[in-house]
DNA sequence: GCTAGATAGTTGCGAATGTAACCATCGAAA
DNA sequence: TTTCGATGGTTACATTCGCAACTATCTAGC
């Protein structure tokens, strides 16, 4: 008898995605949280428009997955420090165009070799094969789950 | 000139790891919010506790990663809901062993096939490789990350 | 036995988050 | 040109979260 249905949690993608996922973004949060006080949000937002040097707000939005309340909090934060300016388009004046200010553009250049250094010390603790594996396994999931929900978190 | 410095979200895994995870796990948690009403926290308490019969909620954050306090109020919301309870320690009364009640055990045994089947439709999207890759990126990059920082976030 | 420091778990409080409702603007159709 | 639905972005509100401070209890050194 003893019909115990179980679930290994240890071997159940949600879960381990989520502790990972959380525990690597903790350690690099406090890179840039102790340098210039950035939250997520906010970082995540100067490092797109530090790629991508002019894009609109919901852009940001698809681009990264995050609620279009998010960004909108981010860039006033970040607008308060005087790290991003803000275009209404001419054509259509609902839209904003986002760029970084030359301050912006520098608390940015700071981090970008802080972000490729914390990566590197994080993939020298694997071997290539495992390195391969971890390229190989992001692209396929990102593949089989990012695009059939719409990007927009709509829902919890 | 143009010493433009850039870091490419794209491949940058911090960001992957988290995009991925939360698209992932906002998936999941409809399956068990929208049967149940349970929150993530209180799923991921249920989830532990029916592998492990019994065990302290200090041993469930560690092993789940979760922060106490939301150990605590999912414990609190669990045995609200009658799914759990909780026996004083004799030798050590600080301590308080929780375990599902019949009718917790009955919400797990109808999720486990849930999770299992949710599992299996997101693998099915992969072949054998990139399956492989999936696993053995998890355990190099967990065995690289989660138990060099500890394992209850102290800090953000 | 007492005191000092550690540990299990809870609570208060401010900050962050998501949803829904909202405002302004646009394009298209009547 | 008026109206209606769609879209970009913001705001209000309720919920959730994390840190710090707290209570209760335990253990070890004196």
């Amino acid at each position: 008898m003893a019909d115990e249905p179980i679930l290994s949690l240890e071997d159940f993608l949600p879960y381990r995605l989520n502790r990972l996922a959380e525990a690597v973004s903790r350690d690099f949060s406090k890179l840039y949280r102790e340098r210039y006080g950035l939250t997520r949000p906010e970082w995540r937002v100067l490092a797109t428009l530090g790629e991508f040097p002019t894009m609109t707000a919901t852009e940001i939005g698809t681009h990264s997955s995050m609620h279009k309340t998010k960004v909108s909090r981010a860039v006033v934060e970040l607008e308060r420090h005087g790290w991003l300016t803000r275009k209404t388009d001419d054509a259509d004046r609902r839209v904003e165009h986002l760029a970084l200010t030359k301050a912006g553009r520098g608390v940015y250049r700071e981090m970008v070799p802080v972000a490729n250094a914390f990566q590197a010390r994080l993939l020298a603790k694997l071997d290539e094969k495992q390195r391969d594996a971890v390229m190989m396994a992001l692209g396929a999931l990102e593949f089989a789950e990012l695009p059939l929900q719409g990007n927009m978190p709509a829902e919890q």
